[in-house]
DNA sequence: GCTATGACAAGGA
DNA sequence: CTCCTTGCCATAG
């Protein structure tokens, strides 16, 4: 179990139900801001683990991404919706709309350089 | 330790 | 807006 591994689980874990958040957001709560596409492979490595709201987490462009064959777009989609977020035929969202935005409180309890919060408060608006 | 592989991102066409 | 290319970096083999 790797550092990295853990430490995107929890912050997935702690996306609330009804917002969405990015690969690379979490990537960078992670303390690693070019490692989208592993947050990627992490949750796909851990879709029948307990509790993580992997459908919470969506492409920078609002677009779901998943090619996985267990857990498909569709499903994604339909699991989104039902928690009231509003997903288009084409898969697309609104991101900005349901993005999770930590509170600076949560940001410095992942004790993050303060470097790493700034760029996360104003590339995502916090 | 080295190479291949991506549920990505940003910038150009 | 939609494709395509390039850069990235944790894992798997």
């Amino acid at each position: 179990m790797s550092k990295f591994r853990d430490t995107v689980l929890n912050i997935v874990r702690s996306v609330p139900k009804g917002t969405v958040v990015n690969y690379g957001q979490v990537a960078l709560m992670a303390g690693i801001p070019r490692a989208a596409i592993q947050v990627g492979w992490v949750l796909h490595t851990s879709e029948n683990e307990d509790g993580i709201p992997w459908w919470r987490v969506i492409n920078g462009q609002g677009r779901i991404s998943t090619t996985c064959l267990e857990h498909t777009a569709q499903d994604q989609k339909r699991l989104l919706e039902k928690e009231g977020v509003k997903v288009t035929d084409k898969l697309k969202i609104d991101i900005e709309k349901y993005r999770y935005r930590p509170s600076i409180k949560e940001v410095r309890g992942l004790k993050l350089p303060e470097e790493y919060i700034y760029t996360l408060i104003d590339k995502y608006n916090l």
